[in-house]
DNA sequence: CTACAACCAGTTTTT
DNA sequence: CTGGTTGTAG
């Protein structure tokens, strides 16, 4: 066995080169011996795991060992020998899943798996392919370079703005935006300007063909591509030149894909394709977990599997190794009500466990208490139906991000340590996107884009007409924005003060570049450098914002993070594909964050809140694609129960406030979908109508979708009954009970030096002086002065925190 | 060019 | 209600 594992270790540094090696063991030495990683391998999955050849479509639903499967049949065919790593194509949708595959890969074959080099997202290997081919990507006159640029969504924006502009239409009736999703639609069904069926063009008043085609020609200008363009392009490669097409059919000969129910058309092409010579092909993935219609994806891909590859093998992976039967019940009794399934029964070995519970709030700021305090309960062990439990082993799963806000100002304000996953990331914050710019535009003194971007960040002078200028410059001459400033510079374009600062900023961007190309200048010191001369440190500096420092620290990190890369270039390529970071935070925490991020993820307990409809289902999805959107939706519900693995929590609320209107709302009907039989009714603290009255409903085992038919029928809406309960609470604007977070009116003297308060927004801090009722308190992001009828003592006692 | 007022839109998100 | 963007005045 040890002989074995050092072979592979040895085999993995062969790379993808074109020197085929020999192969390793024979199928026969293995045989002899069977394997020790396919021991513990539930038979549903070892077949997956043992069916090699041809067509496999994996269903694998919700904690069934998915990963566990796909990744041993990576080390199978590479432990038989029958494929050498970098003759494996392995796919999946984020970098994330790209590296726990690896990592999973590694510890089973005991060694890094350096040598799979065609293990990455759809987007990272379509690079890898275009940079071999991009001459041959482009119309007549103009192709790509092998050193393209990948443009982010920012600059794809930018760049649409402007043509536009060119074409002098209204921004404001055709915003840029809606041009770039239009545009982004198309490229995920792999529609090419020239292929927009003769419909689709006439989208945004007839202009949307014309402006595709002249985007798509700008971006070959600019040598660029955006992400939809990254797949887009391989596939028309592939169709184009089918001696291409070929060499990478031959060198893939075994494809394995990742969550095959959200790829879209351009992805299934681009699979299809790939495959359409060997029929090596595994897709993993479940239908009752595609939640991604809205960007594309296509349910229909995986519901066509066995049509598209005939005599195709389907394993389902049905044993679930995650919930309680509880869960799986209430999971598995909500999504029978969508059609057109593959069909799967989720079961366990696991015995007992908590009922689903299910709890009617008067209002979104009820819900939030009761659930920080049922946290407070579990985290300090204070609960019969489940022991003490760590801050990190819980979850609550919102449908949109505004619901998250009330949770933020409630955990704040009793001190209760939350975390919310998948906000806005490191890479897109507009501090790190400048300095990305410089870095960009010293790499590629070409890079307008970049140019544009920072030209006046710091403040250069550099205005409307500056700007102007220098666009006409460089268009006049088929300059560079860069060059052309120099032009316009001599030609005395541009005004005194102006003139004098970018004179400085051009001279000082050609030293850079000099730099990054000498090997004796370090890239790091050189980074640090071009923020420092720039006066970008400095511009922050000076800025008395409160989220000044945050940004320089951030700065610091993006310099820190050079220090892995060999050089600038590097480092701007692996940011453009990979736009995450890990935040270690190693403290206890709860985690708040959006079903959609929650995919894929598991927690012991887990809330469920804002189960209305309208919210979800979202009006939205319903409106925009009804029954489709209707099952999507509850598809994402499905996702949402099952990540709990002992305790899951669905709540709603009477009335929320939306827009800073209080809005009131009737239970979502996926509650009414719930078996009963796995559900129990909580009562709140305190009875009112509203939310409340809809549990009952409930719990009285109504007919499915009765609350609704009922409601319709009895339109309630209009009703006069509900009116006064809306009217009711706009006037209190707020819960009928509430345990007074926000104290009215209350005497400064209540407070001492050194006392520790909380404020809704600021969260935690210490009393530092007191000046009749306006105290002067110390929070973590600075000194603030407020009224003390806005802060709250935070008692020692109470807070368990 | 900056500062401030007015206006408007407002799910879900990865690459 | 918010935050982001646009338009206008200084």
């Amino acid at each position: 066995m040890i002989r074995r594992r050092a072979y592979v270790g040895g085999m993995e540094l062969l790379d993808d080169s074109d020197d085929m090696g020999d192969v390793p063991l024979s199928r026969r030495a293995m045989a002899a011996r069977p394997a020790p990683y396919l021991d513990g391998l539930n038979p549903a999955q070892r077949a997956a795991v043992e069916t090699l050849d041809g067509p496999v479509l994996m269903l694998a639903g919700a904690g069934t060992g998915k990963t566990r499967a796909l990744t041993t049949r990576i080390a199978h065919l590479l432990m038989l020998g029958q494929a050498r790593p970098g003759q494996i194509l392995a796919v999946t949708f984020t970098n994330k899943a790209a590296r726990e595959m690896r990592d999973r890969v590694a510890r089973l074959l005991g060694d890094t798996v350096e040598g799979m080099p065609w293990l990455g997202t759809f987007h990272s290997i379509s690079v890898k392919i275009l940079r071999r081919h991009a001459e041959l990507i482009g119309n007549g006159d103009l192709h790509l370079k092998p050193s393209f640029t990948i443009l982010d969504t920012d600059d794809q924006i930018r760049l649409m703005k402007q043509l536009i502009q060119a074409e002098n239409l209204d921004e404001k009736r055709w915003p840029a935006r809606q041009l770039a999703g239009l545009i982004d639609g198309w490229k995920n069904r792999c529609l090419t300007p020239a292929r927009l069926p003769k419909g689709e063009g006439t989208a945004f008043d007839g202009w949307g063909g014309r402006l595709y085609a002249a985007y798509q020609n700008r971006l070959l200008a600019l040598n660029a591509v955006d992400f939809g363009d990254l797949l887009m392009h391989c596939v028309t490669l592939f169709q184009a030149h089918p001696d291409v097409l070929r060499s990478w059919q031959d060198r893939f000969r075994y494809i394995l894909v990742d969550e095959y129910q959200d790829t879209n058309v351009a992805q299934y092409l681009w699979l299809r394709l790939l495959a359409q010579s060997h029929r090596n092909i595994c897709c993993v993935g479940d239908d009752d977990q595609s939640i991604y219609g809205w960007r594309g994806a296509e349910v229909g891909n995986i519901l066509r599997f066995e049509h598209d590859f005939p005599g195709a093998q389907v394993v389902r992976l049905e044993q679930n190794y995650r919930s309680t039967p509880q869960i799986l019940a209430t999971a598995s009794g909500l999504i029978a009500a969508n059609q057109g399934r593959l069909g799967k029964t989720l079961w366990t070995d696991a015995e007992g466990g908590e009922k689903v519970r299910l709890i009617g709030h008067w209002d979104s700021e009820a819900e939030a208490r009761w659930i920080g305090e049922e946290i407070e309960a579990f985290h300090g062990g204070h609960r019969a139906v489940i022991g003490r439990t760590s801050l990190n082993d819980i979850a609550i799963l919102v449908r949109a991000s505004h619901q998250m806000r009330a949770f933020e100002d409630r955990f704040m304000s009793i001190g209760l340590p939350y975390r919310v996953i998948g906000g806005p990331r490191f890479y897109e914050r507009a501090e790190i996107r400048d300095a990305m710019a410089y870095f960009r535009l010293v790499v590629s003194p070409a890079d307008d884009l970049a140019f544009e971007r920072i030209a006046n960040t710091p403040k250069r002078g550099l205005g409307e007409k500056g700007l102007k200028a220098i666009q006409a410059m460089a268009r006049a001459r088929g300059l560079s924005l860069l060059d052309g400033t120099v032009a316009a510079l001599t030609a005395g374009d541009l005004s005194g003060k102006a003139a004098a600062q970018m004179r400085q900023f051009t001279a000082a961007v050609g030293r850079w570049h000099a730099d990054a190309l000498d090997d004796r200048v370090s890239h790091v010191e050189l980074a640090e450098r071009i923020l420092d001369e720039s006066g970008y440190t400095a511009m922050w500096q000076a800025d008395k914002t409160p989220d000044a420092p945050v940004r320089l620290d951030n700065l610091k990190e993006l310099v820190k993070a050079l220090e892995e890369f060999e050089n600038l270039q590097g480092f701007l390529e692996h940011v453009a594909l990979v736009m995450d970071r890990d935040d270690g935070d190693a403290a206890e925490q709860v985690s708040i964050m959006t079903l959609h991020a929650a995919k894929g993820l598991e927690f012991p307990v887990v809330f469920l809140p804002g189960w209305e409809d309208g919210l979800f289902p979202s009006q939205r999805a319903m409106d925009e694609s009804g029954t489709k959107g209707l099952e999507e939706e509850r598809r994402l519900a499905y996702v949402g129960i099952t990540r709990a693995e002992r305790l899951a929590t669905i709540s709603f609320a009477g009335n929320r406030r939306l827009y800073g209107q209080w809005q009131s709302s009737m239970p979502s009907r996926f509650v009414d979908e719930l078996p009963a039989d796995h559900v129990e009714v909580l009562t709140p603290p305190g009875l009112y109508g509203g939310g409340y009255g809809a549990a009952m409903a409930f719990a009285a085992g109504g007919p499915v979708n009765a609350l609704h038919e009922r409601a319709a029928k009895a339109d309630v809406y209009n009703s006069p009954g509900w009116k006064r309960m809306q009217s009711r609470t706009t006037e209190r604007k707020g819960p009928v009970h509430r345990t007074p977070v926000i104290i009215d009116a209350e005497p400064a003297a209540k407070f001492t030096v050194g006392d520790r308060v909380s404020h809704a927004k600021f969260g935690q801090g210490t009393i530092m002086g007191i000046a009749e009722d306006t105290l002067t308190v110390r929070f973590d992001t600075g000194f603030k002065t407020i009224k003390a009828a806005y802060v709250q003592p935070v008692g020692g006692d109470d807070v368990p925190f």
